[in-house]
DNA sequence: TTGTTTCAAACAAACGTTTAATTAATTCAA
DNA sequence: TTGAATTAATTAAACGTTTGTTTGAAACAA
């Protein structure tokens, strides 16, 4: 079972690196099985014998894409959490910010790391996968819950309260068509670019997360 | 386009659905692209050419999937919209009710549903699916603002908490092994079929949704 | 030289689909 | 009710593609 939690660093060159955002952005909106290495290639630019001259599999592939994506994702949360300059309410607001930040600029990783979560082949990938969503949610967790110590939260569910900030931003991510038609369908509003929507989800969040957490 | 919202009543022999049956829950497990024909036929104890003389294609059997499985999923929440003995948020209050029970006694179609959100294939079935979620958003939405109307609602963003109410069901619905590891990890626990965990939920959105949207 | 990268071609396996033959079920005049 | 005629259901085998992967030679770099 592989870890990229804790992998170290590697040395890539710019095909190697071209061939990986390719796949991302194909895999992501075909889906992994749906887009074949030849549609990759073309894609892509390079032959098709490359991808398993760098990468030695097709799956392999979806493993270092992972891999090298999800090295600049990590560690903020545990920085919000830790900062005792904020306290629980705050510590929120940074969360909520990170979190809309986080996917909307990377709107292809995401989906891929959902439709991996959606579907159960590829075992090791699909546990890791899970252990990263689990240990956000426990960050998270411990920021509501020392919020609800110190009286400043309202007893609530930690871990459905984590599940209603992460869906929410899903429920308008993971689909861009079903975004734009539920945001009033105007004609090319392209939610993942759009500063007002960003704010718009981010103001929302807020207006949710501090009506439930605050003791009134 | 197809347009399973209008179809018509359709005879189905025992065989036919239990094919159905069968390739609902193997692709909601494994995805569309990552069933084959021949696994489903080996699954479902049928020849494997039976499906494609029952249904005529891979992505024929798709559409009737949907077909036959949307028929019991129709209706609810305009009856609720409808129904004038409610105020604004008994109506929400049902309407968390019905999605909770849709999708608990029917995690594998609407993992499928969710499936052909993610990917963009099938161009037409995607559509299709869009229209669906839309119309429901549309719907409480109604709802929403006829509370804001009569100020028993505060001012809030009626489709952002519709995505809410939607995306918190999601994030604990669309793995069962991320449902399992969030909520405590006990052994043997099945998020589909434990009420206390049905009742936890609801709870849950009630509390949220009743602090987003009541008016002090 | 030596090692690395690129490429067209070929590989076997799996895919969705079709065929043609066989069996089961239904129809209907006698 | 019977029994031949007709239709429907079922099957194993094969079809042509496409799949991920490998090969071996050529091009390039050190």
């Amino acid at each position: 079972m592989f870890n990229f939690a804790a992998s170290t660093p590697i040395l890539m060159n710019e095909k190697k690196e071209h061939i990986i955002d390719t796949a991302m952005e194909l895999f992501a909106e075909k889906g992994f099985e749906g887009c074949s290495i030849r549609d990759l290639a073309t894609k892509a630019g390079v032959n098709l014998a490359m991808v398993n001259y760098y990468f030695g599999s097709k799956d392999k592939l979806f493993e270092a894409i992972v891999e090298h994506k999800a090295r600049f994702m990590r560690g903020r949360l545990d920085e919000i959490a830790a900062d005792s300059k904020l306290d629980s309410l705050q510590k929120m607001d940074a969360v909520i910010e990170s979190y809309v930040n986080k996917i909307i600029s990377n709107p292809s990783f995401h989906k891929l790391l959902y439709q991996e979560l959606l579907v159960n082949e590829r075992n090791d990938m699909h546990d890791a996968i899970i252990k990263i969503f689990v240990k956000n949610t426990q960050t998270v967790r411990g920021i509501i819950e020392q919020g609800i110590r110190k009286k400043q939260f309202r007893k609530v569910d930690p871990q459905l309260t984590m599940a209603t900030l992460m869906g929410t931003i899903n429920q308008v991510m993971l689909s861009k068509a079903m975004c734009v038609m539920l945001m009033d369908g105007q004609e090319n509003f392209d939610p993942y670019t759009d500063t007002n929507f960003k704010a718009r989800l981010v103001r929302h969040l807020k207006q949710v997360l501090h009506s439930l957490l605050l003791n009134k």
